[in-house]
RNA sequence: GCCGACAUAGCUCAGUUGGCUAGAGCAGCUGAUUUGUAAUCAGCAGGCCCGGGGUUCAAAUCCUCGUGUCGGCACCA
């Protein structure tokens, strides 16, 4: 195996070349598929990508092009039109150099060596911009060169085993305000088996889009008529939402939460009030009514503070929480748009909790303890996240400072670990997310606790104190899903369609061998209704072996098969959903049991 | 919103350099068959080829403006 790089002993990579240039010997690096060799293999496929660019389009100007999560990706400008089409190209380009085997050589020179060197690439030129030291290193393969720091492989024939895999538009700098450059994605290994392994996961995501079980599985779907952004349930959707909803509304009950409901649009004052208009209006809906101006709700909270203005509160009625299955909108730019992930109309799972300062603490660590039961009855691992003051707030400092360190105080006590995101918090206070992962290792952010000391001021919220004084509560809002479109995107991924039986669309499907097996099949379906499961019978005119196929590709979690002999003694053939193996039990037992999964669950 | 790609039957997809009545599989309907654990057979029906405008003797195919979708970027209070 090829030694490519050098570790020295803080830890930093630094590639043979600079280790020659300073003498210097450390721990070798080897090519594998360690996340250090990768890291340097990338980089350089990285700069492969780009000289067989250069190649192809001579205008080309080149940005930056570092490793990322995903592999790595070079940001460029062409006068040439690029397309997907192309990448094919670029690789057979990149593949034809990486067979010369150019050894990739390094020297230093002046920055303003540099900016002479580059001097027709403007590009470089702003990546100079941003480079305070006065040397700066230049890699050279065969006749290109370009300016980098590294580390890189001693030789670009160690490039063998990688991919193109995307190609983008991005912004130069990640401002949109800038120039558009051209970005080309792309992943290597220093194996044949770990590219391999690596598409075969991509197929593995693929397989489990929400968007295409979505529609195979006939959950949900979208029109071009009807809008972008604007999804519409199909019945085995909602009956998976209606499952899902109904657990979820006791938990709610147990947990003290009132079920209240807000009206979809409140006249404009509100939204001043609120400081909506101000901060989120261009992403708001507006219509008129009488010439008064209304805004549909991008959330519920000013509806509940509604409902907590009805009647005045004693200290003593504290925390008071309402809840809703709040639908709202939110113009998301149509390249935002994707699946139920990014939608314009959605339904939270929305709760405010009004308390005392005093009540904070306790309510989060309840919160938090909600959130618990429902992600682990998932299967999900999670972290949480606390998220502080951003650019475009409102409130005083001193307000935030208050709420962040209630939020972490609470976190402390009960030695739950967080990470902190600074200036992530939302424009009226801290937040705590949960971040979830799924089967498959993806991230998600889905609840969200969020403190507000601002609402209650603006909306002048008060309750009566033991000293019969006004105080202003605090409001928390919070949503545990975060929004059923997301969640129910995430879960039709993270079990690649295979929901578990408490919320599955359909609990079992019936086939029944012959016609004359139809009455008991209607009768076990009556049954199942009776202890609220659903049932399909699959009794159409095809063979026995079509129906238990087509029964198989609904991902239903039970297969129940009915002929002479169960009749006979009164009995169902159970066919597992995926190990293709059948037994055989009392129609008592069969219905026990699924009355059971079904009733075990309990956020 | 920006860069690039795409849009043909309910679904998945063919459709050649512009040229006959736009095809297939699955799903649907009708009939035969009544089946014991992953596709029985035969027949039928199903298309504003995303929408508007244009080029052309002729457009699913070329141009243009929309709409929608996909991959990213930016955005996600």
């Amino acid at each position: 195996m090829n030694e490519i790089a050098i570790k020295k002993n803080d830890g930093e990579i630094i590639d043979t070349q600079t280790a020659k240039e300073l003498g210097f010997e450390g721990e070798a690096i080897f090519l594998d598929n360690s996340p250090e060799a990768l890291e340097v293999l990338r980089h350089s496929t990285a700069h492969l990508m780009a000289q067989a660019i250069k190649s192809l389009y001579s205008d080309a100007e080149f940005y930056v092009g570092p490793v990322v999560k995903e592999g790595f990706y070079y940001d460029f400008k062409t006068s040439a039109e690029i397309g997907e089409s192309d990448l094919k190209k670029i690789e057979k380009q990149m593949l034809s150099f990486a067979k010369k085997k150019y050894e990739i050589e390094k020297y230093t020179i002046t920055k303003a060596e540099a900016r002479e060197k580059f001097k027709d690439d403007h590009l470089k030129q702003a990546v100079l911009d941003m480079i305070p030291s006065d040397e700066v290193s230049i890699y050279k393969q065969g006749e290109f060169e370009d300016l980098c720091r590294g580390p890189h492989l001693p030789n670009i024939g160690l490039i063998r085993y990688f991919k193109l895999t995307k190609i983008s538009g991005a912004y130069l700098g990640g401002d949109s305000k800038n120039e558009m450059l051209t970005r080309i994605y792309g992943i290597a290994f220093a194996t044949k088996d770990a590219l391999k392994e690596h598409m075969d996961m991509l197929r593995e995501a693929e397989k489990r889009d929400h968007r295409k079980l979505g529609n195979e599985m006939k959950l949900f779907t979208f029109r071009e008529e009807v809008g972008a952004g604007f999804p519409i349930w199909l019945p085995a959707g909602g009956r998976l939402r209606a499952r899902l909803e109904s657990l979820l509304f006791k938990a709610h009950r147990k947990r003290g939460y009132e079920p209240v409901r807000g009206p979809e649009m409140l006249r404009s004052d509100l939204w001043m009030t609120s400081g909506h208009y101000q901060n989120y209006g261009e992403n708001m809906y507006f219509t008129k009514i009488d010439d008064i101006e209304f805004g549909v709700k991008p959330m519920n909270c000013v509806g509940h503070i509604k409902v907590y203005e009805d009647e005045l509160h004693s200290y003593r009625d504290l925390p008071i929480k309402y809840f809703e299955y709040g639908v709202v909108h939110r113009h998301e730019m149509t390249g935002a748009l994707h699946g139920l992930f990014r939608v314009r109309e959605f339904t939270q799972d929305d709760a405010h909790i009004f308390c005392r300062a005093d009540q904070i603490e306790e309510q989060i660590i309840e919160v938090v303890d909600f959130v618990d039961k429902i992600m682990s009855t998932f299967e999900f691992d999670y972290k949480m996240m606390i998220s502080t003051r951003p650019e475009k707030a409102v409130g005083s400092d001193e307000v935030w400072e208050i709420s962040t360190q209630a939020l972490k105080n609470a976190m402390d006590k009960n030695e739950l670990a967080y990470e902190i995101d600074e200036g992530g918090g939302a424009f009226y206070g801290p937040k705590i997310d949960i971040k979830i992962t799924d089967a498959i290792g993806r991230e998600w952010q889905c609840g969200t606790i969020q403190l507000d000391f601002n609402l209650p001021e603006r909306f002048h919220l008060e309750y009566n104190a033991d000293n019969n004084e006004k105080v202003q509560p605090v409001m928390i809002h919070r949503a545990i899903l975060g929004s059923f479109e997301r969640f129910i995107g995430i879960l039709t991924e993270h079990y690649a369609g295979e929901f578990p039986m408490f919320i599955a669309p359909t609990q079992v499907a019936i086939v029944p061998v012959a016609e004359s097996h139809k009455e008991y099949a209607k009768l076990l379906s009556d049954k199942l209704i009776d202890i609220n499961a659903d049932s399909e019978i699959y009794a159409k005119n095809d063979s026995l072996n079509k129906r238990i196929r087509t029964a198989e590709k609904t991902r239903v979690p039970m297969i129940v098969v009915i002929g002479d002999e169960e009749i006979k003694n009164n009995t169902v053939a159970v066919r597992d959903r995926r190990t293709r193996e059948q037994y055989n039990m009392s129609q008592e037992d069969f219905l026990k049991l699924i009355q059971t999964k079904i009733n075990e669950v309990n956020f």
